[in-house]
DNA sequence: TCGACGCGC
DNA sequence: TGGGATGCGCGTCGAT
């Protein structure tokens, strides 16, 4: 089988290598064609689109060819710094920026070339040019042919025996000969004449007056620059030999600058350059995610750049199949344990080989904005992981009978050795909950990326379905149950830190980790395509991790004196209420019990008792409590004040001084990006989005959040952006007039059910209007809107029958989505998020009628989540444009707070504003503006 | 570990 | 028929 191999070196069968310049490339797509954007989120992929379009020709072309290639790459540039700077700072100093649209799409041609089964080299240090030259050296010493895919002169000085050029928008193969048309000299020459000219664009000097014809007639009378320079003085023409002496240093210098250099390291070995056609799954994933659909279809056509009869006889071995993972079977025992740096070497090489590496960090707490490494580990594909311990040590007072080797790489020298991979952005980097490692990374100096979360994937693929934490997926995607924290750490009080958990049984745990988030990933990320999701995952989900990152970083700031003070108050006043409800009840009882409060209220004191919980027990919740103390009864007012002092003390001034970082001296909360069903956040640890604002009481724990001295925190929140969405989901007329026109929306509702104007409205009736519209939001019915306004129940009953015959809309928008849910098991968010609700199919009537509820509300809250995602992950940018150094630092649903120096905030409460109000932009334009309020304030309760 | 309760949007 | 009857979270406490 297979080609029988015409030509033969010593090594082997001829090499013929095809070296793609692939910046050369970019910038070319870039100019050729006309701006082109991602449909669903204005992600500027032009320069991507002409580049896949190229790269496909190439194949397709190669393949047809009678000595198709037998090795390819594609060459990057990796930096604007090179060697050449050091040699002269001035090298490309008048090269302008990137154009601004062109920016995002570096990473996403290196993203396509790997998507086509094309190998990427880059090197830190050196441009392209240099890699081109030392590959095409090396395999033209060893024999074989290059084929530089560029039309750039500067790399026409390569050119020569087995060495070509091929310019593919002219189809021009450019040799010896064309070599002598351009620069008037054969090609070993061309690096004497560039030298003697200078080149404006790159800003290589030269010398002043000479031109190519001038210089290629110098070097050509005298044979090379070496001699010209030294037999100046023989120059005939007075101005040329002035020249030629006074710049001497300079050509010389300029020569530097335009050689290239055959002895630049390879980055990766010629044999990882073999010809290898696409995976189809992992190209078509890419073309989906750009939109690029007629590319697409060729592809599909073409069958995944096998143009030739080979592929017919030849199946890939196995194409990526979602449905069915079939992966092998998970042996921790197989793993690597990474302790010397040719190790780590070894293991930094393979992901670059592959171009995509699973990592996790192992830390010593719990905090990611604080925690310690303890390691790290690393899967380049599925089974082939290994965990590099970083500060393992022996727990103290626990010394074994024999010392175990606890022999392990200098932390500081193997962030050295990642940093590169996992910052390099042609190598994709896989996490599982990329949050947590970006915020520990990035406290060792190192900025991960570009990154991919299987945890938000699974998120954006199937919210409400289950939970999507690693060891959930791995049972549910990969049939396998991963190693547990606690069997490792151990549990409860007798948990050690990960620090002290043995080398051998930490690889087992921590690169069982990387691995499964691997297959996790080759399992999950086909789907988002597949199933439309692609474009949720990367505008609402694949940027959110860093942002999040740096607002836990930043923390916020709490004045622990005053929270002590309030403790204090609070524990004296309980204590007070506590006396005299014993006294009341004529026995002491623990007044945080529900169950003692019941026996003491209802069977003791004998008061009628109301509710029963769900499991039976009397209900003495604060309405019921309410209910008695309006009935003139003392001691449950007692209990309610006892309440919600106990509440304060201990779930907010106890927890919020006992959640002060010893190191930062702040409060550094943990938001979750996957644990809601509608794509809101959430917050723990502690939880800083439910700080009380209602009571007086309440708002002093409010006013503990206050900003450094000098600086202010900035509250920004919508104004009524649920509201305003279900206007423009359910178009509802009256709603969005009402918002346009700016006015009171709950005068307006009220104004239009009970016809009366708005003017001199009571307060009461605006209440109850206010009341239904939250209602409606949340599929309320007449005994809970009873309730809530204390009216009887068929009272309410009537009011929300009204209000569905003045908004008819909104009835309809309600059964339609109900209607949708029960067919689909779904809804959707204006943004296209997936919102699943098992629920509306369950056999029990209470549970469908929670599915019912959850689909009315889901399609309205998630909009609004994703509305503010867009906001934030536009937020850092938009500030740092303006030159602010304001910082997010809480995100509460519909309100974000900054901290920034005083003299900002003016600044900070524009750009807030300005992000907030068009974030919906350009994806989809939203019926009724939104509007944003921002205040300035030295703590959170007078900036909200 | 669970339920009741209560804080936020 | 009639019971149950506002969405989404997290933390604390007592009871088991």
């Amino acid at each position: 089988m297979g080609e029988i191999p015409r030509e033969t070196t010593q090594d082997g069968p001829k090499v013929r290598l095809y070296l793609v310049d692939g910046s050369g490339f970019i910038f070319r797509a870039f100019h050729a064609l006309p701006p082109l954007t991602r449909k669903t989120d204005g992600l500027p992929v032009g320069a991507v689109s002409g580049f896949c379009n190229m790269i496909w020709k190439l194949l397709v072309e190669m393949k047809t060819q009678a000595d198709a290639p037998t090795h390819l790459a594609v060459v990057f540039d990796h930096s604007e710094q090179t060697f050449r700077n050091k040699l002269y700072d001035q090298y490309k100093a008048h090269r302008p920026p990137p154009p601004e649209d062109l920016v995002p799409q570096f990473p996403l041609v290196r993203e396509a070339t790997k998507a086509f089964g094309v190998p990427c080299l880059e090197l830190p240090g050196y441009e392209a040019d240099d890699l081109i030259a030392a590959y095409a050296c090396k395999v033209r010493d060893m024999g074989g042919e290059v084929t530089i895919v560029s039309s750039d002169k500067d790399l026409m000085q390569l050119v020569g025996p087995r060495v070509f050029m091929l310019d593919t928008m002219k189809n021009a193969r450019i040799g010896i000969e064309q070599v002598i048309e351009k620069f008037g000299v054969t090609p070993d020459k061309v690096v004497d004449v560039q030298a003697l000219c200078g080149d404006s664009v790159d800003n290589v000097p030269g010398a002043p007056g000479i031109g190519i014809k001038t210089a290629s007639a110098l070097i050509n009378e005298y044979g090379d620059l070496d001699t010209l320079l030294a037999r100046a003085t023989e120059i005939k023409q007075p101005k040329r030999r002035d020249t030629l002496i006074e710049y001497a240093d300079q050509i010389r210098l300029s020569r530097e600058l335009v050689r290239l250099d055959c002895d630049t390291p390879l980055p990766s070995p010629l044999d990882e350059l073999a010809v290898d056609d696409p995976d189809p799954a992992v190209l078509s994933e890419f073309l989906e995610r750009m939109e690029f659909r007629t590319l697409a279809r060729r592809v599909g056509d073409g069958k995944a750049g096998s143009a030739g009869q080979a592929a017919a006889d030849t199946p890939r071995p196995e194409t990526r199949a979602p449905e069915k993972p079939n992966h092998g079977k998970i042996d921790v025992t197989a793993y690597a344990c990474v302790r010397d740096l040719p190790a780590l070497d070894a293991w930094i090489a393979k992901a670059y080989a592959r171009g995509i590496v699973a990592f996790d960090t192992e830390t010593d707490a719990l905090s990611s904005a604080t925690a310690g490494l303890c390691g790290v580990s690393l899967a380049v594909a599925p089974g082939e992981a290994c965990y590099i311990p970083l500060g393992h040590c022996e727990a103290e007072g626990l010394q074994l009978e024999a010392a175990a080797d606890l022999t392990q790489i200098p932390l500081e020298q193997a962030i050295a050795r990642l940093k590169p991979l996992l910052e390099d952005p042609s190598v994709l980097k896989v996490a599982q909950n990329a949050k947590y490692d970006i915020a520990v990374l990035s406290r060792y100096g190192i900025e991960v990326g570009p990154i991919d979360d299987t945890m938000l994937i699974s998120y954006v693929l199937e919210a409400g379905l289950h939970n999507h934490g690693m060891d959930e997926l791995s049972k549910l995607g990969l049939d396998h149950e991963p190693i547990a924290f606690k069997s490792v750490a151990g549990t409860g009080k007798a948990q050690k830190s990960f620090k002290y958990v043995g080398l051998s049984e930490a690889t087992c745990y921590a690169a069982e980790d990387a691995d499964v988030t691997l297959r996790l990933w080759e399992h999950l990320k086909p789907r988002l395509a597949h199933e439309g999701l692609a474009t949720v995952y990367e505008t609402l989900e694949r940027p959110m991790p860093k942002v999040l990152a740096d607002m836990e970083c930043a923390g916020a700031k709490v004045d622990a004196e005053r929270l002590r003070q309030l403790s204090n108050e609070f524990g004296q006043r309980m204590a007070e209420l506590e006396a005299e409800a014993h006294r009341l009840a004529g026995r002491p009882f623990n007044l945080g019990s529900p169950k003692q409060i019941g026996e003491v209220l209802f069977k003791e004191m004998g008061l009628a008792s109301g509710r029963v919980t769900a499991t039976g027990a009397f209900s003495t919740d604060a309405s019921m409590l309410e209910d008695l103390a309006a009935q003139g009864h003392e001691l449950p007012r007692i209990l309610l004040d006892w309440r919600q002092l106990s509440k304060l003390k201990g779930t907010y001034t106890d927890a919020l001084v006992a959640a002060i970082s010893e190191q930062t001296g702040r409060v550094h909360t943990s938001f979750s990006l996957a644990s809601t069903t509608t794509g809101r956040l959430s917050s723990s640890d502690p939880n800083l989005m439910n700080i009380p604002i209602r009571t007086e009481e309440g708002r002093k724990i409010r006013r503990a959040f206050v900003a450094e001295p000098g600086k202010v925190l900035i509250s920004a929140d919508y104004s009524q952006i649920e509201l305003r969405l279900l206007a423009h989901i359910g178009d509802i007329p009256q709603l969005k007039r009402a918002f346009r026109e700016g006015l009171d929306i709950h005068a307006m509702t009220a104004s239009e059910m009970f016809g009366v104007p708005v003017e001199g409205m009571p307060s009461e009736t605006r209440r109850r209007a206010k009341a239904i519209n939250f209602g409606i939001i949340y599929g309320i019915s007449a005994f809970g809107l009873a309730n809530q306004l204390g009216i009887p129940q068929d009272e309410a009953g009537a009011y929300i029958k009204t209000y569905f015959e003045r908004f008819p809309g909104i009835r309809a928008y309600m059964d339609r989505t109900k209607q949708a849910a029960r067919s689909q098991g779904f809804v959707h968010t204006i943004f296209g998020r997936k919102v699943n609700i098992p629920a509306v199919k369950s056999k029990s009537q209470a549970e469908r009628a929670f599915g019912d509820r959850a689909a009315i509300n889901a399609p309205i809250q998630g909009s609004a989540a994703d509305v503010m995602r867009r906001a934030m992950i536009r937020m850092p940018g938009a500030l740092k444009a303006e030159g602010l150094t304001a910082r997010m630092l809480l995100q509460v649903h519909d309100e974000l707070v900054f901290e920034a120096p005083e003299a900002e905030a003016e600044a900070v409460i524009r750009i807030a504003k300005a992000v907030m109000e068009k974030a919906a932009e350009p994806a989809v334009a939203i019926s009724v503006p939104l509007v944003v309020e921002a205040r300035a304030a030295p703590n959170w309760d007078d900036a909200h």
